[in-house]
DNA sequence: ACCTGAACACCGTTCAAGT
DNA sequence: ACCTGAACACCGTTCAAGT
């Protein structure tokens, strides 16, 4: 039963009874541990039952005792990875006179930047606030940001979940695109954009006049560059509102 | 071999080769047809190969003679719902004196709401454009009226590429949230929506501040009210970048 | 050109039985 | 309390063979 891995973030029994001395059940963090690591090697189509109880030295039913499916799995290798994210974040917004648009902006850039390095997070992170306590606890702390600006409770949601949406359908959906060569190695991110511009260039300009105006951009663009303008178009009408308060 | 549905928007040949008077090849719209309707019925888990042949009356092996693979037909089925939204939007725009972010706004919405009505969708449409065609007049379309604005290339690159993100990412995650409950019926969205509340309300208040700030939003939140409260405070980040050019 | 039957190589999950 | 072996009920995809 070969256990490598550094231990995940939380520690729990599946009592849910706090051990003595931090002896910690050790084995629903193997799990998840075994599962995040399939899951930077392989993406969310590699991590199959099977797969994890080899990595394990099990057999394939004995992950159920930890986890009650595949799904719940996915849940908590994802909730598991943002605890790097909440203590990149975790001196964020401690002072009152730092920019609460800025703080947000750190932390929404922080939650991008994981989900770049780890494109299977993008369908799993902060999904389910039952399950994914991190992810409860950085959309706390971006709310608490936002909370800042003296909004109503209302605009104070809105604009939370306005943003974890937009970082969230943004990091997804860059993340998604090479389906199964980037996960064969097949093909490089470059051929994927290269074929992309040549069929947005053979396009007829007359009907497809953006397109063309922007081909060039499309072509050289960056994804992290990219998400970060258009968080600031969001952020700077957040600031706006803030103000017309 | 009963074709039901109306046509799909595009009728095309294996080959390429158009047919002379339209008798269209009938059955590449026929198989996307009965993929959405499997689709509409049971979701995306519930689009398999056998289902799909079961509905067209014949074997599992037919349908690979007109689409590559699974992935495929996911995003065939999903660009040719978006015909809808191409002509529910076509008129927009169309004049000169018309607000180019209010166009923009119109087409988002569209563009969200076909999502929230088909939560499948979230997850395959607008990804691929070398495959998806309404999806790319789609992204045309809206980049036509940030054009309108004026702006350099690139900020309209990433301006248009935001309020896609924003849109796809907010409605995929609202449409997601069930996973299954919501295919079997088991549970409605207001269980589901009670059991976070009460998840929330438990919390420690000086731990989650924000949370509880605001927990009643939450509860009682339409999410329809809270995707176009995003929206403009995007758009409203755009129109300020757009007078500051 | 289009479709079939049958098979291959997998899946997630369950469940009796073990320790 | 925790794990195993073996099975169940599926999957997507391929491929020879048909028409």
């Amino acid at each position: 039963m070969a256990v490598m891995s550094e231990p995940a973030a939380s520690s729990r029994t599946r009592t849910g009874v706090p051990r003595g001395r931090a002896r910690a059940s050790h084995s629903i963090d193997a799990v998840i541990a075994g599962a995040v690591e399939i899951l930077d090697e392989s993406g969310a189509q590699g991590l199959t039952t099977r797969a994890l109880a080899a990595r394990l030295g099990g057999g394939p039913a004995s992950i159920y005792w930890y986890v009650s499916g595949r799904e719940e799995l996915l849940d908590l290798a994802a909730d598991s990875v943002l605890a790097s994210v909440l203590t990149a974040v975790s001196g964020v917004g401690d002072s009152d006179d730092s920019d609460p648009i800025a703080c947000a902006r750190m932390i929404a850039v922080a939650l991008f930047d994981a989900i770049v390095d780890r494109p299977w997070l993008g369908a799993y992170a902060m999904r389910n606030t039952a399950q994914q306590i991190h992810s409860l606890q950085l959309y706390e702390k971006l709310g608490q940001q936002v909370m800042r600006l003296g909004l109503s409770p209302r605009n104070c949601f809105h604009a939370t979940s306005a943003i974890v949406g937009f970082v969230i359908g943004t990091a997804a959906d860059m993340g998604q695109q090479l389906p199964v060569e980037v996960a064969s190695g097949q093909m490089g991110r470059e051929e994927y954009l290269a074929g992309a511009v040549t069929q947005w260039r053979a396009l007829d300009p007359l009907q497809y006049p953006f397109v063309h105006h922007v081909v060039d951009e499309f072509a050289g663009h960056d994804d992290r560059d990219q998400f970060r303008a258009g968080l600031d178009l969001l952020l700077d009408g957040l600031r706006l509102s803030a103000g017309r308060r």
